[in-house]
DNA sequence: GTGTGTGCAAAAGGTTTGCAAGAAA
DNA sequence: TTTCTTGCAAACCTTTTGCACACAC
């Protein structure tokens, strides 16, 4: 399994074991060519639909944890009930369909650099994050 | 007690009966010169310390929702294992402190008006919230 | 063999709900 | 008296934890 080995010398990389689970794990997440914004539930879903195998809940949310800390997945800044990731790490901005509860990546050519003028001080920006809440037009109640 | 009674027209004016419970936590979300930002553990804290006396815990659930949805709160998108709210209802952005868990107005001359060229079809912008997220400076790791 | 990872079930923590009692109109 | 609100406890849901077993090295 050709394409398996990446993903084994990415976890070896970053200090991981390349277990079965976490490589089954990075198929689902990885082997996309669009981004991927999901909750953990999401995420469980498409193992029990895709994979004939289960993973256990706990080690799911390891997995993704452990994902994160190493930088292979973001945690999006939305008020829910549940937490968003995403596979698309570099800095980029969303949507947020109030219908669906979607995430959208913003294109580059949505907003333009979010210029920070001013800052706290004594401390340092660790990110700046845009959410353009949107929702169908023709229901003028938010 | 004369301050009160415009907290009585504010609850009446929305249609949401001036409850002795309601009034009190008007009194301590509206009467402050400074924007208040909190979770409603926050405030159900302040309401045992500050008033002698207490309020339900749904109660406070059932009358910030209220609030809320009458636009005399705003929930903050954060990514937290708890909701933000805030007493300033206008357009404006945040910090999020990421030592203290705390959210800052970011005030008018931080953030250039967020310009968003583009977006999806059939959709409406309810909202762009921008949110910078700071830690003290001088720990290197993330 | 040693240390790390997994899986299960239980626990935790924030939030919501059902319902009976109480207060406002 | 009718309707809305409160308060309590239980329920709910997502996330975390403890621990024994299994797997990777």
């Amino acid at each position: 399994m050709p394409k398996n080995i990446k993903f084994v010398e990415k976890l070896w990389s970053s200090g991981l074991r390349p277990t079965r689970q976490r490589l089954k794990i990075c198929e689902l997440l990885f082997n996309r060519e669009k981004t991927f914004h999901f909750t953990i539930n999401d995420l469980a879903s498409q193992i029990s639909a895709k994979l004939n195998e289960k993973i256990s809940l706990a080690t799911v949310y390891n997995t993704v944890h452990a994902f994160k800390r190493k930088g292979y997945l973001k945690e999006i800044s939305i008020n829910s009930d549940q937490s968003y990731f995403d596979t698309n790490i570099t800095n980029h901005h969303h949507f947020f369909d109030e219908d669906t509860n979607e995430l959208i990546d913003c294109d580059d050519d949505v907003i333009e650099n979010v210029n920070i003028k001013k800052n706290i001080s004594g401390k340092k920006i660790n990110s700046v994050e845009v959410l353009i809440k949107v929702a169908t037009d023709n229901q003028n109640q938010k």
